[in-house]
DNA sequence: CGTTTGTTCGTAAACGTTTACGAAAATGGC
DNA sequence: GCCATTTTCGTAAACGTTTACGAACAAACG
């Protein structure tokens, strides 16, 4: 018969409202949400207890009632398109941003939701679906492709988000992106330096933005220094281990053989590896291999993969910073102002890239 | 001056409600209510036009509306620990069964939402965060713990779930999980009809349940065929490649060496692999190694690692069929009955095991 | 004490839906 | 043409909040 005292587990039946509140409290729903909510006008005496009740019986307010009203979820999307070969890493890659872009906003009181995409289904409708419910206040977009309609639908919608990888999609937009260009110079002048001058780049087989942009920046840094990059060392594969080995495959083939490959993505190197090991070669002796971002794959391979580092969480709470100012500007009625981020990227040589071969 | 037509590329800037929509029409917004819905009761040319004039003028009603009304909410949620050192690659296991269950519930007009839970918050707070607000019809827990007090609340809540993983908590509740058991069997039956008898098993170092399961299924498994499996035999680290590494320090540091490891987690192999191999030994000829569900790295490794086989995709199918039956059975106010599933998962012979060496 | 000023709080309207209810209109049978 | 039945549709209430407004009350000041 004793009221539950002090009982932060109280998993009640029935979910209770704030009108069961303000009875309890003998107060007015109107001053049980200013209280709530930190709002003025209300005694000190009568917030702490009802902030002290609300506790007791582990009230928490209809996140439904309160979009309602307010016209604002306090949710942040972050969308996905899963790939049914289950590849692209992009997938590890992804867990860690997003830690630290939930870390981030949690501390700001937002939630973060990740929405998935199916592989057969049609991003932009997708998209749509979750905007049009309304279901976020902003959203991150991810794998983005050359062309991306949604990132026109949300600029027309006014919906605040970030393109997570550049698109060629004309307007203005908020965007961050690995440093490819950076990457792809350090990457060349690190292999011409140690002699190499055919260099072959494997990148992605199908639309996704960064592919293209990885390889004109390659050929720009190849350029550079006076060397070409013929379209048969231009491998276009799957970004899996699955993809290395094909990329292995066809590198093989050539009569003109290349002395060091670049990967858009280290997952590739696996393969690469296992396809050079069957064909009696090494990396980093006969043939260098330098891949992308930082994969655990890459510093347990033998040898290990020259590779680039980036802290993931950092660049999540950079999503997350960025978002939070793009709502703060909306709600605010101000202009938001776009940002556009390149994020840089740090080169680890590992045993893969080594000098040029003696032999011819 | 003319009204739009057929112009499905509709960005209006304010969005419409269902009033306006209903004005436009010259009809009631029961009626549009009805029309949208499906519901009876609405002549079948009034409904048509309905359905015309809301995805020409692109009309999407408010979720919060609906839900504040209805009393749910038409999303799902699944929750995921992040990592901080990323690995587990639960993650990119995640992900495939996600694009299976984001499948399925998509056709029931159901959207898929991950709430991710930093490494550095506590799972229980944060899911009671998720469900006070009633963000969700109903969820999937993923890595469960021995003890989890998340079962507990969910099931005093009364909220429809399904746990990814079985748990030691008390309790009816519905689950899915791994056929441990018969990995651990069919594996040390491999192993030691190729003469082995001295097989270690490399686990996760934390709380995780499989962990236990696995090594008390391995330790049965072992006992039926009269073999013991000494404490030292139990390599406790991190399901990472970093933690293969350190297992195959640990093992390569014992005075009676075992001949076999079986590993909980897939993506230890490759450090193991690459101690072994920096001390001289390969998998499948010194020392045996069994693997665990089918990881692209496994397939790519040198040799190729025995392990399991399972459809990520069908196991998100499962889930999505599972939970909504509980969903329907919740909204129904029938009582939902608990399923509990062991998935089985078929064995891949790869070169990563091989008979007993002759030496000693 | 009367007026002004400031604080605290209750009332009611609004947010965008769905749905029970009843009115109106259409249909059918004689 | 009239009543009974069925179909179609409009009205209004409800879902759980937040917040503008104004009432009540206390404090301050002359």
């Amino acid at each position: 018969m004793a009221p539950d005292l002090l009982c932060s587990h109280h998993f009640a039946g029935a979910l209770l409202n704030i009108h069961d509140l303000a009875k309890e409290l003998k107060v007015s729903i109107g001053t049980v949400s200013r209280a709530l909510n930190g709002k003025s006008g209300v005694k000190d005496e009568t917030r702490t207890r009802v902030l002290e009740k609300a506790r007791q019986l582990g009230y928490s307010p209809n996140q439904s009632g309160r979009s309602l009203r307010q016209g604002t979820t306090g949710l942040v999307g972050f969308m996905i398109v899963t790939n049914r070969e289950r590849a692209y890493r992009g997938e590890a890659f992804f867990m860690s941003v997003l830690d630290g872009l939930q870390t981030y906003l949690a501390g700001r009181n937002l939630e973060l939701v990740v929405h998935l995409c199916g592989s057969d289904q049609d991003p932009e409708l997708h998209l749509r679906r979750v905007v049009e419910r309304r279901l976020v206040d902003g959203i991150i977009l991810s794998q983005t492709r050359r062309r991306d309609s949604r990132i026109a639908y949300l600029n027309a919608r006014k919906l605040p988000f970030i393109a997570f990888g550049r698109s060629q999609e004309p307007g203005k937009y908020s965007w961050l992106d690995l440093d490819f260009e950076g990457v792809a110079e350090k990457a060349i002048d690190h292999l011409v330096t140690l002699g190499h001058r055919r260099i072959a780049v494997a990148t992605a087989a199908d639309d996704i933005n960064f592919g293209h942009v990885y390889v004109e920046a390659c050929r720009a840094s190849l350029a550079r220094r006076g060397i070409g990059l013929p379209d048969e060392y231009i491998l276009r594969e799957a970004l899996t281990e699955a993809g290395g080995y094909k990329a292995g495959e066809r590198i093989l083939e050539l009569a003109r053989r290349p002395t060091a490959v670049v990967l858009v993505e280290s997952t590739m190197a696996l393969g690469l590896y296992h396809k050079f090991h069957d064909a009696g070669l090494e990396a980093g002796r006969e043939i260098s291999v330098v891949g992308f971002d930082n994969s655990p794959t890459g510093d347990f391979l033998r040898p290990t993969l020259t590779q680039f580092q980036l802290s993931h969480q950092e660049l999540g709470l950079w999503l997350g910073e960025n978002i939070v100012a793009q709502l703060a500007a909306n709600a605010g009625n101000k202009r938001i102002k776009q940002v556009n981020k390149i994020w840089p990227m740090e080169m680890i040589v590992g045993g893969s890239s080594g000098v040029l071969p003696r032999e011819r």
